[in-house]
DNA sequence: TGTACATCAGTGAACGCGCGTTCACTGATGTAC
DNA sequence: TGTACATCAGTGAACGCGCGTTCACTGATGTAC
């Protein structure tokens, strides 16, 4: 559980930060390992390089997030579910087994959206690769649990909902700071994500325009 | 009207493709120049920094579109506007003057979301100082729209609203392609466009939780 | 009208710098005989 | 039990490379007298 001494994680603790904070171009492997304390030849060492750096920080937090989501869909298998308890459930997924560090959620959507909106093509095939059978097993039951909505437009929906979220992480700091300031309510991350669920729930299920 | 030969506009052309396509860190001078057919000492010679070309890249669409947008709001002064009406009108201006280049839009939403995700802080700074007046109008006349939604709630509720645009366009190329693949359907640019505002509006007047 | 000078867009080559990566090396630990 | 060797995490210094920026310069155009 501790990772003291452990090269390898104090290196993905790192980078995960300053990749959160500062960009994958922005961020050096020399930042990454000096604020470590570690060697900066310890990078290519345990990883091989940098796009592989990026690609284990990734796996390290999708991998259990993917595999707590798949074990919890198992279990209501064929239930009826509502579209609120299927958001509730992925949101709380994420939010779960990191619990102590709450951070690490908006951290790591963050670098989703980096992954999707800088020209990373390798993270995308990655992403595709290791996670497109759970995206899809979701998709899948929103349609179930939003009938109204055709599948086609369903998938746009999903992804505008992942935008409000990836968008909301990234600039998190900063907008808590202008609330605080234009409305003097300061709001914790996990208050932003209780007032995203309503936002995503209306898109979603919004009447769809007759093409 | 025409830019042939003319360096400066050569420049912010090719420099607003490529940032958008992949990202500003991403992108050296030495392609912009090479690609805009001009002497890589132009960009300092006309700009002075790559951190002010950049600048002038938003400035030439932002510089228009809010005028634009103030004008349109001017005339409506008063009046009463709906939701639907408020939306249409925004996404009416952005799409309006480049007209033969719908393109550009999608581009320029990009680098907004670049420019938030990304820690460019000199490019929030210059975001809120240039163009803070009429953000703020804009959110003004969204809490008249939907009476319902308290202030603090729509501004959280417009970011997230920015987000699933933002989202949808730098994921455009991508999107459209899986849209392709998984359902034989290809939408233009417009078509996501339609298929945003519906989201969005539902969004935004969802019920507000109470706290 | 002709000449000298100023202005300015644009150029080509070089600058120093920080980057990701490589490589020969160390020192501790485990294994074979 | 002692010795020789293998393995492996980690190191320090250097590699070549592409970057943003600078600078002395050119050549065309405009202006002053």
């Amino acid at each position: 559980m501790s990772e003291r001494s452990g090269t390898v994680e104090r290196i993905l603790d790192t980078a995960e930060e300053l990749f959160a904070q500062k960009g994958f171009a922005e961020t050096s492997l020399r930042a990454i390992t000096s604020r470590a304390g570690v060697n900066l030849a310890a990078v290519n060492y345990h990883f091989g390089s940098k796009e592989a750096l990026i690609q284990a920080v990734f796996e390290r937090f999708l991998g259990p997030f993917c595999a707590s989501l798949d074990a919890a869909l198992d279990e209501l298998d064929g239930q009826q579910v509502s579209l609120e308890q299927l958001l509730a459930l992925i949101s709380g997924t994420a939010l779960g087994p990191q619990g102590q560090r709450p951070h690490r959620v908006a951290l790591f959507f963050r670098l989703s959206g980096l992954a999707y909106t800088q020209a990373q093509g390798h993270l995308r095939r990655f992403f595709q690769e290791h996670y497109g059978a759970v995206f899809a097993r979701v998709l899948r039951l929103l349609s179930v649990a939003a009938p109204d909505v055709p599948p086609m437009e369903m998938f746009w929906r999903v992804h505008f909902g992942l935008g409000a979220i990836v968008f909301a992480m990234s600039g998190m700091e900063p907008l808590r700071a202008i609330c605080k300031s234009d409305f003097g309510v300061t709001l914790s991350v996990a208050d932003v994500n209780q007032r995203l669920l309503p936002f995503i729930i209306g898109g979603i299920r919004a009447p769809v325009m007759p093409s």
